[in-house]
DNA sequence: AGCACGCCGACT
DNA sequence: GTCGGCGTGCTC
């Protein structure tokens, strides 16, 4: 009889990896795999997750605390994804069980203390002789009150911290910490200045050299009011750095909340809509997977305006229909809220939307209400991936090329790989939803991996837009220089003479406005970020979009002292500018980072939009998603190559995706769209099918190109960063540690490229640099990796099939 | 992540 | 010599 349990702790520490194993007390005998339990960890209670069982009780071993719910977590398929993420990608079985809970951590821990039992007050009497007053006062304090926490003891007179430690020494007290199992509501932590800049900065100058950290937060603090303590991790700034100033009255600090939001959508109504041929013939292919409950994956390459919704809709309710759950992926919640609209008409609240910004108490609740059946649909952004559905028939990935389904952080998973490995173990059917399918998904489509299911006609057969190209070196050459060529004028005072919409969309990267000298050519760069400032019309201000610090504008150049310093590029305020002076009347609406600050801020413009009250929008990658608007019949692409330049092997993907997304915006309604696309690339292949809405063509090319440099989807990528704050070091160590692989990789097929500089070389006063692995056998190389301990080092971060490799 | 341990420069 | 900051290693 097995009593003693594996335990993975939920910690969030790299160096953590190995279970830990717990006695399973007699009064819980329900424990087995899978269940969350509260164990003593140190001194410290945390959360555990049960992985193995064992047997025999070795000596010494602590024992379980408590259950954390009545029912066992992870069910064996969501431990085996688990198992196979923290694998695969190179991360702790912690961090990937991670993922499936709501919040960070289940339990939340406050510290607190009493009187030990073995207490002896003639002992303690002595021990406290040669002490302050303050150590019996607080002793004292703690017997009578029981057990006490920390911030109530923070009240009294002394040094707390030092006297707790004399008292736990001395074994006069206790922990006794408090565990909250309830999902609250997460908070940060901010810090301020709590005197004078002047003050700081003198007291900043008064610390003595041993002082070091407290000095770069000291200096950071004068530069920013206000910074939370997540933002000050590249500083090496701890929470002992932060105590030690407030002690000193320095700074203060302060927990805040970190923002509830409920996302109340707006209901539509369902119409009972009648399916198209295509729509018939994709489900006659899925719906038999779904009955037979093995799995079964597809993607549905399907043009804009095609009606894939329609189908993932009629598919779910194939599974409920079956009393199987489903999970619909959308890349970004706030940009979907027409598909999570259909869902909830169609699904009511057997629908469960989960986004990140849900705190961990409505996380808990949503979860918990699929995982009682309550309800039996979830949409969500990639993290719902990870919702605790029982008997899941059907996951639905819908515009699975995006690349926010790779998660930038440990685990980096990608979901649409990890979507594959649930539906397999719960036998369940996979549906991939594009219009321009990634070509790692479209090769395993023609290969077999997915029933590929076409659909090249938008609904009621709405004829696809008419695609013009702008050759923008022509439009220069015959004089013309502003940033609306003379063909994207016609054809918007010909929508605006007929009362008709336009969408104009302006490919940010490249285009955002730096500020630069006249004189000298010197563009102003931000201090801890390799990477220029970017200028913002409100509050006048340059801000780091890579660690958001905010400058002001300089009047002279600070290199060479020219007042000739000017804000350069294209942003949307300049387009704005521009469209004005061509068009008076038009009524400009601009969609941006700086116009969608708040939440809803993307609908509210949206639908304000759609109700008419502008003619045009404009603005950034965001436009080109996501909505419907019948009366759209004209879209402008400001510069359809910005992003064909980047040295990124997928920049013609991205390209070609952005160029079709964006010209699916034209014409959806019953009158027929036109899209213009500037550029001064018209040749490359990637615009020119992007123009023919020919997918199979850019597609052909793509592949062949990647064939031929042996990259993905022939070959997988890791890409290994190294990162220190100090230039030399980075090298130094990036050098050592390619040597070292070029070694150990000997036996294996794999080839190293680098080491390079990251294309931001520089990130928040942190150095990086990459390596590149390309390898047709990426499980040798991770094991390696492995094996050679390379994955917990702490100035290393692994991505396996990165989606960026710069 | 916390927390003890131990090293090392600064001061009574 | 002690004190205290800060890097290192361990937690069943």
């Amino acid at each position: 009889m097995a009593n003693t349990a594996q335990i993975i702790v939920n910690i969030p520490a790299r160096s953590i990896t190995k279970p830990f194993s717990y006695i399973i007390p007699a009064h819980l005998p329900e424990i087995t795999i899978g269940w969350r339990v509260l164990v003593p960890f140190g001194n410290r209670k945390v959360e555990g997750f049960v992985v193995g069982l064992e047997p025999e009780c070795t000596e010494g071993l602590k024992a379980i605390l408590a259950i954390l719910d009545d029912y066992p977590w992870f069910d064996d398929n969501m431990l085996k994804t688990a198992k196979w993420i923290s694998q695969y990608y190179l991360s702790s079985l912690a961090e990937a069980m991670r993922l499936f809970v709501p919040g960070l951590s289940g339990v939340k821990t406050q510290k607190a203390y009493q009187a030990s039992a073995a207490m002896d007050y003639e002992a303690a009497a002595i021990l406290l002789d040669n002490k302050p007053e303050e150590y019996r006062q607080a002793l004292t304090y703690i017997y009578a009150h029981g057990p006490v926490s920390l911030k109530d003891l923070a009240k009294l007179p002394g040094n707390i911290d030092a006297m707790i430690k004399f008292f736990l020494q001395h074994k006069l007290i206790i922990h006794a910490d408090t565990v909250n199992t309830r999902g609250k509501a997460s908070t940060t932590t901010i810090i301020n200045l709590a005197v004078s800049k002047e003050t700081a900065a003198q007291a900043e100058q008064m610390l003595p050299k041993t002082r070091a950290a407290q000095r770069r937060l000291l200096q950071a603090l004068l530069q920013n009011n206000e910074l939370a303590l997540p933002q000050l991790r590249h500083l090496n700034i701890t929470q002992a750095t932060v105590k030690k100033l407030a002690e000193q009255g320095l700074i203060t600090s302060r927990s805040v909340p970190v923002l509830r939001n409920s996302y109340d959508s707006v209901c539509q109504q369902a119409a009972e809509v009648s399916l198209t041929q295509p729509q018939q013939h994709a489900l006659q292919l899925i719906i038999p997977a779904i009955k037979a409950g093995t799995h079964k994956s597809f993607l549905i390459h399907g043009v804009t305006g095609s009606g894939k919704t329609l189908i993932y809709i009629k598919a779910v309710a194939e599974a409920r229909r079956h009393n199987r759950q489903a999970i619909v992926l959308v890349p970004e919640i706030a940009l979907t809220s027409q598909l999570v609209a259909r869902f909830r008409a169609a699904f009511g609240n057997d629908v469960v939307v989960i986004h990140s910004k849900l705190s961990v108490g409505e996380r808990h609740d949503a979860w918990r209400r699929l995982q009682s059946g309550q309800a039996g649909i979830v949409v969500g952004a990639r993290s719902a991936l990870f919702a605790p559905a029982r008997d899941l028939g059907i996951i639905i990935i819908d515009e699975e090329h995006e690349f926010t389904y790779k998660q930038e952080e440990s685990p980096r998973y990608h979901a649409r790989q990890v979507a594959l490995i649930r539906a397999r173990l719960a036998g369940a059917a996979l549906v991939l939803g594009s219009a321009t399918p990634a070509i790692e998904t479209y090769f395993q489509a023609l290969n077999g991996t997915h029933t590929l299911i076409s659909m090249n006609k938008r609904v009621d057969d709405v004829p696809m837009p008419e695609v013009t190209l702008v050759d923008m070196r022509q439009e220069l050459a015959q004089g013309r220089r502003s940033v609306i060529s003379l063909p994207l004028q016609e054809m918007l005072a010909r929508a605006l003479a007929k009362k008709e919409q336009a969408v104009i969309l302006l490919n940010r990267r490249g285009y955002s406005t730096f500020v630069l000298c006249r004189e000298c050519g010197h563009v102003l760069k931000c201090r801890h970020c390799d990477i220029s400032l970017v200028y913002h019309t409100p509050g006048n201000s340059l801000r780091c979009h890579y660690c958001q610090e905010r400058h002001t504008v300089p009047d002279t150049c600070p290199e060479c002292g020219s007042r000739y310093i000017r804000y350069f590029g294209a942003g949307t305020q300049k387009v704005e500018e521009a469209l004005t002076a061509l068009f008076p009347a038009a009524k400009i609406v601009r969609m941006d980072q700086d116009t969608t600050r708040g939440k809803m801020a993307h609908d509210k413009i949206l639908a304000a939009f759609a109700a008419g009250t502008y003619d045009i929008l404009l603005g950034t990658q965001m436009v080109a998603k996501g909505h419907d608007i019948p009366n759209v019949t004209a879209v402008g692409i400001i510069s359809a190559d910005t992003a064909l330049n980047l040295p990124d092997f997928r920049a013609a993907e991205r390209t070609f995706a952005l160029l079709t997304q964006a010209a699916g915006r034209a014409g959806r309604g019953a009158k027929s769209g036109q899209v213009v696309m500037q550029t001064y690339n018209p040749e490359h292949y990637a615009i020119t099918a992007g123009a023919e809405h020919n997918y199979p063509a850019f597609y052909e090319h793509e592949v062949a190109f990647r064939r031929q440099l042996n990259y993905p989807p022939f070959a997988n990528l890791i890409k290994i960063t190294v990162q220190a704050a100090d230039e030399i070091m980075v090298h130094q160590s990036a050098n050592k540690l390619a040597g070292e692989l070029a070694q150990a990789m000997a036996g294996i097929a794999a080839d190293i490229i680098g080491p390079f500089p990251a294309s931001v070389h520089k990130i928040k006063d942190v150095f990086r640099i990459n390596i590149l692995i390309k390898t047709e056998d990426p499980a040798a190389v991770t094991s390696l990796f492995r094996a050679l301990h390379i994955s917990s080092r702490k100035d290393v971060v692994i991505d396996v099939d990165p989606v960026n490799v710069i």
